[in-house]
RNA sequence: GCCCCCGUAGCUCAGGGGAUAGAGCACCGCCCUCCGGAGGCGGGAGCGCAGGUUCGAAUCCUGCCGGGGGCACCA
């Protein structure tokens, strides 16, 4: 009996209490179960009765004792205890919990796969990172949480397009152009320019394709540079990304929002909507109207469109693709855009609370001993994405950015995570993974295979734990995409591997020494194949790999 | 000055109102081995401070203290 089942079979001992006149109560949509920490508290536990309390005028232990005294005679259900306050402690019988190894078994990888988002169509929005330099490790812990959360999004129903906004337009493409093209001429960076060891790189890729480019007058030189070192740029990020097990649906140019005349259009609407005006020569967007502390010049006074007026051509051509949700992912130091992101929703005449959802990020720190590596893009002494990957690989790089909450501060050691041992939770996970293939493999060697399934035989405390961890999956999966939090997924994964090395001991799955096979044995294939399936589900959801051996 | 995030064990962090607040690392001592250099068991210590809301607060609200980040006609 799944968690979802069992709800509903707590919910109708309730009404029944409820039609017979034991007690007045309004039943929720459905009971919230959780997985008691203590072992002595049942596979499941329920605060129904404490919740009911209140409205009914009566103690919470009372309604639990009517509702469990209905619950006693359900189906599947073994034992119920009203506990503490008035928490309904409930134990399934063995067949009944034991069935959840089934279910598993029979559906597969889209165990997990859950319909509370479904309908929903989610722009999400995430690294951006600017054409001008390599993706450093604030970028880095977007890819891995915002490509995490693509995937539990969509896991969770909802209709979701990964999208990466290239700023090709303005001063700073204007700057790494005049860097290159200091460089190729082996002159000295502007001051204000681009100063990392790949400008240099960069450039001299740009003149091997394009030798005659420094012949060219200075104007023509520098748009070579600009539109070259941004198919560069562009096309490393891509690649970078990809690498890191990153894929986006939608590379939107900054450029070609100006060059379709969609800017101009976004200026007109939102002069239409009458909260444009014009101070000292330039035009400005009144956010404060909608609770941002300063107004934003749209157009400054030299003429040039600001990125802002980029921005917010950019949020109507989301709209205008149909989105019901614009997600945002920032870094902590670009949080004062939050308002002004609101503003321009408001501006535009739709709900800033229900269109567009921005997620601030804190920042990434990287030690090296007890030195703290800046990550500047311009000072050039910066950690870069290739270079993460190439520190600590693919899978462990992921699931440390995605495993702590985005609202913590983290902190890298480059010792720590250099140190390739199982110290890092990655492992543990992964290696109870390959622990069921190599089960699963070892089983079938000696003719035990998935034909027999007897669930009212799985009768270990070790047995009942891991199962009801595993009915637990779909509901991590619905939490941590509706509070955006992936590393939910990585703290169960955590979980539920420890339940699986523990119940691996106590519980053999291929008998000892000339021990007979009995239908134990067979059973437990089951269970150890469905922790297979979602232990390899949790980690396809943070881009993990999941080895077969290690 | 204003805004955002954080403050939980020696360290790094989980804990979206509920029972005795958890995990990993580190330290000490055991055990196992169907796969395995990746396993298990046991041991101590903690919610920054003060109010409030609630039957019940680490969790929600207010104030303070401490740390980080932001407040441009830069992004």
């Amino acid at each position: 009996m799944t968690p979802a089942e069992l709800s509903a079979v707590v919910l109708a001992a309730a009404r029944a209490c409820v039609e017979a006149g034991e007690f007045a109560a309004e039943l929720p949509a459905e009971a919230a179960l959780e997985r008691p920490k203590n072992p002595e508290h049942g596979d499941f536990a329920t605060n129904l009765a404490l919740r009911l309390a209140k409205g009914a005028g009566r103690p919470a232990r009372e309604i639990a004792e009517a509702i469990a005294n209905r619950l006693r005679t359900s189906e599947g259900v073994a034992r119920v205890d009203v506990a503490g306050p008035g928490f309904l402690n409930i134990t399934l019988a063995a067949d009944a919990l034991g069935e959840i190894a089934r279910t598993i078994v029979q559906t597969g990888s889209s165990f997990g796969r859950v319909a509370d988002l479904a309908g929903l169509r989610i722009n999400l929005e995430f690294v951006s990172a600017n054409p001008t330099g390599p993706v450093h490790l604030g970028h880095t812990r977007w890819a891995a949480l915002g490509d995490s959360l693509h995937r539990i999004l969509e896991a969770a129903g909802a209709d979701v397009v990964a999208e990466h906004y290239i700023n090709d337009f303005g001063s700073q493409m204007t700057k790494f152009a005049a860097s290159l093209y200091a460089a190729a001429r082996e002159q000295p960076i502007p001051e204000d320019g681009y100063h990392g060891d790949y400008v240099a790189d960069v450039a001299k890729q740009i003149v091997a394709e394009r030798p005659d480019v420094l012949d060219a007058p200075a104007d023509a030189a520098l748009a070579v540079f600009a539109a070259e070192g941004e198919r560069l740029m562009v096309h490393g990020l891509r690649e970078s990304l990809a690498r890191f097990g990153v894929e986006f649906d939608v590379w939107r140019s900054e450029r070609s929002l100006h060059e379709s005349g969609e800017v101009a259009a976004a200026l007109a609407r939102l002069r239409e909507q009458g909260h444009v005006f014009e101070e000292g020569g330039a035009v400005w967007l009144r956010t404060t109207d909608f609770g941002d502390d300063k107004d934003r010049v749209l157009v400054r006074s030299g003429g040039e469109l600001t990125y802002f007026a980029s921005d917010a051509a950019y949020y109507l051509d989301k709209r205008s693709r149909g989105f019901d949700k614009c997600v945002y992912m920032l870094g902590a130091d670009h949080h004062g855009y939050v308002g002004r992101l609101k503003a321009i929703v408001a501006c535009a005449g739709d709900d800033p609370t229900q269109t567009i959802e921005v997620l601030i990020g804190q920042l990434v720190k990287l030690m090296r001993g007890d030195e703290e590596l800046r990550l500047s893009k311009r000072a050039g002494t910066i950690v870069t994405l290739d270079e993460f990957v190439e520190l600590v690989g693919v899978d462990a790089g992921r699931y440390s950015l995605a495993r702590w909450s985005a609202d913590t501060p983290l902190t890298l050691d480059i010792a720590e995570i250099t140190k390739r041992s199982n110290d890092n939770p990655v492992y543990y996970v992964q290696y109870a993974h390959a622990r069921t293939c190599n089960a699963k493999r070892n089983a079938a060697d000696v003719g035990i295979g998935l034909d027999v399934f007897v669930p009212e035989l799985l009768t270990s405390p070790f047995e009942a734990t891991l199962l009801t961890a595993l009915s637990e999956f779909p509901r991590v999966v619905a939490t941590a995409a509706e509070l955006r939090a992936p590393h939910r997924v990585a703290r169960y994964l955590e979980d539920l591997a420890s339940a699986y090395h523990r119940w691996y001991d106590e519980c053999r799955i291929i008998p000892k020494g000339d021990e007979p096979i009995t239908d134990v044995n067979r059973t437990r294939a089951w269970v150890n194949d469905a922790t297979r399936i979602v232990l390899a589900g949790g980690l396809d959801l943070l881009g993990v790999s999941a080895p077969e051996r290690m």
